[in-house]
DNA sequence: GCTGGATGTGGACAGTGTCAACATGTGTGG
DNA sequence: CCACACATGTTGACACTGTCCACATCCAGC
């Protein structure tokens, strides 16, 4: 009985890793193991490097075992496109903390850059997650904005929609242009974001992107302030 | 031998439907049956869509009759790609072409805008082709920005950059401003139209994002021009 | 008219997702 | 305390994919 003497070999070694400690059922927490692997795999390859009976190899298991937990190759996809979503959050959080500035007006507009920074971030380092994300990502439905939107907020899109209000509070943004807003910088960091990751400027060297993505966040900054607003970061 | 009534039947309906009068060698024109039938394949179910079998099968040819005009699924696939670069850039000039204006510096601001316009209008009425697109696009070039740009080169960059230039030359956009002005457009539009396109915003109504559009289109005009300029189109 | 090279066919292999039948271990009710 | 039931994991099969190899066919030019 080969097969038992390695599941109790990956036990040990799951056990020696510090992964797991609960080991109940048979191989413990194999759901948990999968969307491991089935998310090295996305970061590996992309979305579609995400096969099911490679996730299930990868992880020492028999091919099938893995619909035991999750209704379809789908449904594993959506699993990591979770943690992709966590990880993009996760980012923008990043350079939202980094934040200080003792003006409100200032802070206000700088977090809004610092979203569009975490975002790019995020797409550029993990491309394969960062597709995968908008791949499995649900439809946004119309009044979705309306909702009072929280900064902190595991999802991008509030955490947007609380930036640009803070920038009406305060004062830097008239309030009649506020609608449009979100999808104006959605679409421009997003953008943005694609196209560096894996699009067409895949290939600009880090400096040069960083300059542009200044550029690109300088230019939606100063379009929503006063004409006169100082510049929010040098641009040389 | 009923292989070789079935392709006379194929032959017959090819000529039935005025597609192939050249009858030459065994099929015809195979190739470009079978890139019609990838395109077809990548409109209705996208990139992932276009199987080497599929499309064999669709154009009434046995399997691997297609590694006779391509090297593999990847060489049809980007022939597909130049396809739909093709019909990206006819879009953008369908725009272009309904641009009339007097106003040597307002039919420039609409031209930028037309381009941007014909862009989304691509990626949402042909979401699959539009990704397939951007998955097998090249990488471009540092230096390629660098080249004369022309309005009318089949390459929506280019034609971007020509259109920015304009704008330099007939005195709207100052030349100061003009780096970083290609990706700041570009990063903006493309992003409206994935998001729109295959993306969370996919579900919304056409009239909402059209005035979308022309938010962002002003957006940008806006950040380019004097602070007074006239708005390019009416935004209620 | 015949031969050679271009073109299309059939079969095979490895890989994938998914279903059905089977095996195993674990927790709980008697 | 033990046995049954159910959750979990395995095996095998089928259909589908891309790709390689050997074979068949057919047109072109000598």
């Amino acid at each position: 009985m080969p097969r038992s003497v390695t599941t109790v070999n990956i036990a040990v070694a799951d056990a020696i890793l510090g992964q797991v400690s609960t080991t109940t059922y048979h191989h413990g927490n194999l759901r948990a193991s999968l969307v491991d692997a089935a998310v090295e795999l996305a970061r590996e390859q992309g979305p579609d490097g995400v096969a099911l009976r490679e996730v299930a190899r990868r992880v020492g298991v028999s091919h099938n075992a893995a619909y035991r937990h999750f209704a379809d190759r789908e449904a594993l996809v959506a699993e990591v496109g979770e943690v992709g979503l966590a990880g993009l959050v996760g980012a923008m959080q990043v350079r939202l903390a980094e934040v200080h500035d003792d003006d409100p007006v200032r802070a206000a507009r700088l977090r809004l850059a610092a979203l569009g920074r975490g975002y790019v971030d995020f797409g550029v380092a993990e491309p394969g997650l960062f597709r995968l994300v908008f791949t499995a990502y649900p439809e946004l439905p119309e009044s979705d904005p309306a909702a009072s939107p929280d900064i902190a907020a595991p999802d991008p899109f509030a955490m947007l929609g609380a930036a640009l209000d803070e920038l009406v509070v305060v004062g830097y943004l008239p309030p009649e242009r506020r609608p449009g807003a979100e999808v104006m910088c959605w679409s421009s960091v997003h953008g943005f974001a694609v196209l560096h990751a894996e699009g067409p400027l895949r290939g600009s060297d880090p400096d040069q992107r960083e300059a542009a993505l200044d550029h690109v966040l300088a230019t939606i900054d100063r379009s929503y302030g006063a004409p006169d607003a100082s510049p929010l970061f040098p641009t040389p």
